[in-house]
Formats: C-alpha cells, sequence, structure tokens
DNA sequence: GCCAACGTTGGC
DNA sequence: GCCAACGTTGGC
C-alpha cells in the first residue's frame, strides 16, 4: 500500500525551533527514505525533553497547573498526545473522514471529560498526536495529526438540540467545553493495531506505563516522545 | 452484546 | 468528604 503524505515535511520543516533546521540536513542527505522512514528519523532525533511526561503527572491537576508546565517548557518543546476516535458506530469519524474533510482539517469537540478536556487545554500548535480508532475491531492508530488551532470553546455544548454534546451546566459566560483544531499530516501506511501494541506494554517493554494502556478510557492523553517515537517506528 | 473499569452524581 | 448508585467507555 503506498504511503499517502499529506504535508508532512512542511510540517516538521516549519517548527520554529532551530533544532528542526539541523534535523532537516540529518534526515535529507539520504534522499531515498520514504515518507514512514523521514517521520521516524525526524522523531527520533527531536529533542525529548518535552513536557509529555510532566502532563502526565499534571493529569488529576488544574488546567492553569497544566498550562503553566507548557508555558515553562514552549522554547523547548513538541509535544506529543494521542486522540481517539469512534471507529464504529453513530458517532463514529475515522482516518477516512479526516481525509475527505476540508484541508484535511478537523474541530476536535465533543470531548465531555475533565481530564481529556485539561489534556486538551495544554495542546499547543505544532503539537503532534496520534490518531486512534476506538470502540471498533482492530482498534489502534492509523494517523499523525497536527495541532493547528489552540483551545477554543467547544460550542456545541450550548447546542440543546444535540443530545450527545449539550451540556445543561454550561452558559457561554461560563463555558466548561473546549476544542481544538487538528489536521492530517499521515496517514499510516497500515494500521498499528492494540494487539500489536499491547505486547510492547509489558514490565520492561518500551510502551510500559503507556496512558493507553493504564488510563484505557482517557480519550486525549499525552504520550511521551519515546513511546510516540517507538509506535512509528512499528509502521 | 457483555461486562470490567472507572468517571460522575448526589444523598448524607 | 465519603461512597453507593448510576452512566459511559471501550476491549473482547
Amino acid at each position: 500500500m503506498p504511503v499517502v503524505v499529506l504535508g508532512l515535511n512542511l510540517a516538521f520543516l516549519n517548527q520554529a525551533n532551530p533544532f528542526m533546521v539541523s534535523l532537516r540536513k540529518r534526515v535529507h542527505p539520504a534522499g531515498r527514505q520514504n515518507a514512514a522512514q523521514r517521520v521516524s528519523a525526524t522523531l527520533e532525533g527531536a529533542r525529548t525533553k518535552t513536557t509529555s511526561s510532566e502532563l502526565e503527572m499534571a493529569l488529576d491537576r488544574s488546567v492553569e497547573k497544566i498550562r503553566k508546565y507548557r508555558l515553562g517548557a514552549k522554547k523547548f518543546a513538541v509535544a506529543y498526545y494521542l486522540l481517539k476516535s469512534e471507529g464504529f458506530g453513530p458517532r463514529k469519524f475515522t482516518i477516512d473522514d479526516l481525509v475527505a474533510s476540508p484541508l484535511r482539517s478537523t474541530s476536535w469537540d465533543g470531548v465531555r471529560n475533565f481530564q481529556a478536556r485539561n489534556v486538551l487545554l495544554s495542546m499547543q500548535t505544532g503539537d503532534f498526536a496520534l490518531f486512534y480508532h476506538s470502540n471498533c475491531k482492530n482498534a489502534g492508530v492509523t494517523g499523525i495529526v497536527e495541532v493547528v488551532k489552540e483551545a477554543y470553546v467547544d460550542e456545541t455544548q450550548f447546542d440543546s438540540s444535540n443530545l450527545d454534546a449539550y451540556d445543561s451546566k454550561a452558559t457561554p459566560e461560563n463555558p466548561r467545553w473546549y476544542a481544538v483544531d487538528v489536521k492530517l499530516q499521515l496517514r499510516l501506511p497500515r494500521p498499528i493495531t492494540l494487539e500489536e501494541l499491547k505486547q510492547y506494554a509489558v514490565p520492561g517493554g518500551p510502551l510500559e506505563g503507556m496512558l493507553l494502556f493504564t488510563r484505557a478510557r482517557l480519550s486525549v492523553q499525552p504520550v511521551r516522545p519515546e513511546h510516540f517515537q517507538f509506535i512509528l517506528r512499528q509502521m
């Protein structure tokens, strides 16, 4: 199956981060690497001092604290996340739907869990997330998205005609829920399934401690850079 | 479709 | 603030 690249190079090379510029020189001389290899190589070299682990620890803390972590680390770091999307059922939104969306971008609204919301609030433009299909056969990672718009009020919480999204406790003066915009950067050449990832989540394994397994119900979660890189290497 | 895990609500 | 009851997520 061909590797589908959707603006991937630009996404990485446009980072306002001198480290990324030097990566370009390291990644490109080979010239013949396919897109999947380029992603892995770029991430491999990417600075690992990000805030993702701090975010994990901050999960139960306030939004303000999470924001502070991010502000303190911004000049260094791209952070990584995992976003779950229903792969089946009436509310499904798959990688195919994302490909078909205008600009291959979508509003990540409808999050109605406080921890997930707090993680959402910590996202900054230029951060990356694994796009994950849940609730379906062959659950797993199917793509990489980039955050292109930081948290803004999720208007669907005020829509009383939308039974899934409406929150009677939310008002425009005191909104409770937020959304970000993400844009597809890479559709994986093949899905990396939960079944496959699980075997690496054993004690001592490369994915030990990943929130996908320890906090299975969290739909928006930070991912440690080494975990993100490892998963992409499975492509 | 079942059900374990776990988040949320609300009585006390 | 505790915790039982209830609702939801998501793997299987």
